[in-house]
RNA sequence: CGCGGGGUAGUGGAGUAGUACCAUGCGAGGCCCAUAACCUUGUGACGCCGGUGCAAAUCCGGCCCCCGCAACCA
């Protein structure tokens, strides 16, 4: 059986999870389901990435011990994913000593290949933030925006690097071929721009004082820790059991050798360059396979806006589940947000979409359908969308499949459910043209046909809506039609 | 002249030279099986200026505006 592994992006847990999170899980996971309909053996992970410096910051601002912080943070992560029906089959903790340990072999790897050297690092230290920055990051006064009128401390400290310059032409070459596929275009085309740039060797630890002593010692050096972005990334394969040993742990070792690598990763386009070129870097220099694709989905805003703690629109996801139920929040996050580009979240657009695709789309037309086979045929048992009469309608459907398909091949979710869609504008208008209400020679057929039709539209929308299809799925069982979307008023 | 992406009806999207498409919104009509749903029809757009072409949203040049870009960010 082929197998398919894909992930998410493991966010940092400095803070509850918005709807971006929500976008990004509902991605991943309609991914994950369309792949396990086709017969796969399909792998979904998530994570959290615990080990930032951020984290410790804001667990302190809390009053709470980091770790405690930490684990209720990533609860809640994984509770969006069970509240948007997100099947994670793992979900790897940053902290986890499985984790740390498989990191550390990750390190071990680039320090064999050569890759990894100390060097003294000196940059621009905001004592507020307790973060350096460099000098575009930095506003006019050459201060940092969280803390005007402050001034920056030029720190310099011994920390170890990696010989990223060394997998410049490497890493055009995999991604020219297409053996890292970036989708979509568009951000293939920015990582080639910055490749384009004499690539830095990268500072990957940082000392334990800075660090507040959290995060991933590095191997046979007490005094330093990781730095966030070496380790988090590895989450992708220390959560399928990257770093057992064969010998103690003959399973976990195993595993690694089903799933890795990765076919997909899904991340945001804000990480695009640790996905695109780092993650690659330190992999080629491990010795290790690459992952196949990454997909680069877009920011959610809220009514126009970069969602902020400070403008106070940060939009709660679970607050949307409860109100108007899974399959439309998902529906809205695939349909309405470009799945490759930016997208806006408002009250008005999400109730606008809901009432004419959900309400008066979809769930009108399964009642509709419903309530006619109940009143002139309800012998009638669909089975097989082959047995549809009306070639126009055949067409349309097997015309749809494709296009779902191709759809798929590049993550275009919003294309897929508007070419679903057409369906039902299709049955809607059959249902006006053929009036199969009034009695005629042909209107069982009709209304045979129209079960049918709205079989495989349940069929179609299972990745996406799951919730939705089984609904479906039972009332056309049990000729019963009850409202999947009721109206907002 | 830092690099990259982008500006299509009120809104969200599609469209890499040949009558500008889809959805939603708003107006009118229709239907009555259905969730005030559904169907038909009208309304309404290619940021600006110039160039190449028989023909430009699409190619070229200039300008204006928006968004992102190395160590926090889905």
């Amino acid at each position: 059986m082929k197998k398919f592994y894909v992930t998410t992006a493991i966010p940092y847990v400095n803070a509850r999870p918005h709807i971006g999170h929500a976008l990004e899980f509902v991605q991943a996971d309609v991914i994950a389901r369309f792949h396990r309909l086709k017969g796969e053996e399909v792998l979904l992970l998530s994570g959290s990435d615990e080990n930032a410096l951020k984290n410790v910051q804001a667990a302190e601002k809390a009053g709470v011990p980091v770790q405690k912080f930490i684990d209720e943070n990533a609860k809640l992560f994984q509770q969006l994913a069970g509240a948007l029906f997100v099947q994670l089959d793992v979900f790897q903790k940053g902290s986890s000593k499985a984790h740390h340990i498989s990191s550390q072999k990750l390190w071990d790897l680039c320090e064999k290949a050569g890759d990894i050297y100390k060097k003294e690092y000196e940059g621009l230290y905001c004592v507020g933030c307790e973060t350096f920055y460099t000098p575009d990051e930095l506003n006019e006064n050459g201060e940092c925006f969280e803390h005007p009128g402050k001034k920056l401390e030029k720190v310099s400290e011994e920390n170890y690097f990696f010989k990223l310059s060394r997998y410049q032409s490497q890493l055009v070459e995999l991604i020219e071929k297409g053996e890292l596929r970036i989708v979509p275009a568009e951000r293939k085309n920015e990582v080639f721009a910055f490749l384009k740039q004499p690539l830095e060797d990268i500072s990957i630890s940082r000392s334990n004082e800075r660090a507040k002593n959290w995060g991933v010692p590095v191997p046979g050096d007490e005094s330093q820790r990781m730095y966030v972005w070496f380790d988090a990334l590895n989450i992708y394969q220390s959560g399928i059991g990257f770093g057992s040993d064969p010998s103690a742990d003959e399973a976990g070792d195993a595993k690694y050798k089903k799933w890795w690598p990765a076919d997909v990763h899904v991340i945001g386009k804000g990480i695009i360059r640790f996905h695109a070129v780092y993650w690659p870097a330190f992999l080629l220099s491990a010795g290790l396979p690459l992952p196949k694709t990454l997909f680069v989905h877009g920011y959610v805003t809220a009514d126009g806006k970069k969602m902020s703690k400070s403008l106070g629109n940060v939009v709660d996801p679970f607050e949307l589940v409860d109100k108007y139920g899974v399959d439309a929040v998902r529906y809205f996050l695939l349909r309405e947000i470009p799945s490759a580009g930016d997208g806006d979240f408002s009250y008005e657009k999400f109730e606008t979409r809901y009432n004419a695709d959900l309400a008066g789309g979809l769930g009108n037309l399964v009642a509709r359908v419903l309530t006619l086979v109940d009143k002139i045929n309800p012998k009638f048992e669909a089975r097989n969308p082959k047995q549809i009469q009306n070639k126009k309608l055949q067409e349309i459907l097997n015309g749809t499949r494709q296009k779902v398909n191709d759809a798929f091949e590049e993550f275009r979710f919003n294309d897929a459910l508007i070419a679903i869609w057409e369906i039902i504008h299709f049955c809607d208008k059959y249902i006006d043209d053929k009036k199969p209400w009034v009695e005629s020679l042909e209107q069982k057929e009709v209304i045979g046909d129209l079960l049918l039709a709205i079989t495989e539209i349940g069929e179609l929308i299972k990745p996406f809506l799951p919730e939705t299809a089984s609904k479906i799925q039972k009332q056309i069982q049990e000729h019963k039609s009850e409202a999947l979307f009721p109206r907002i008023a």
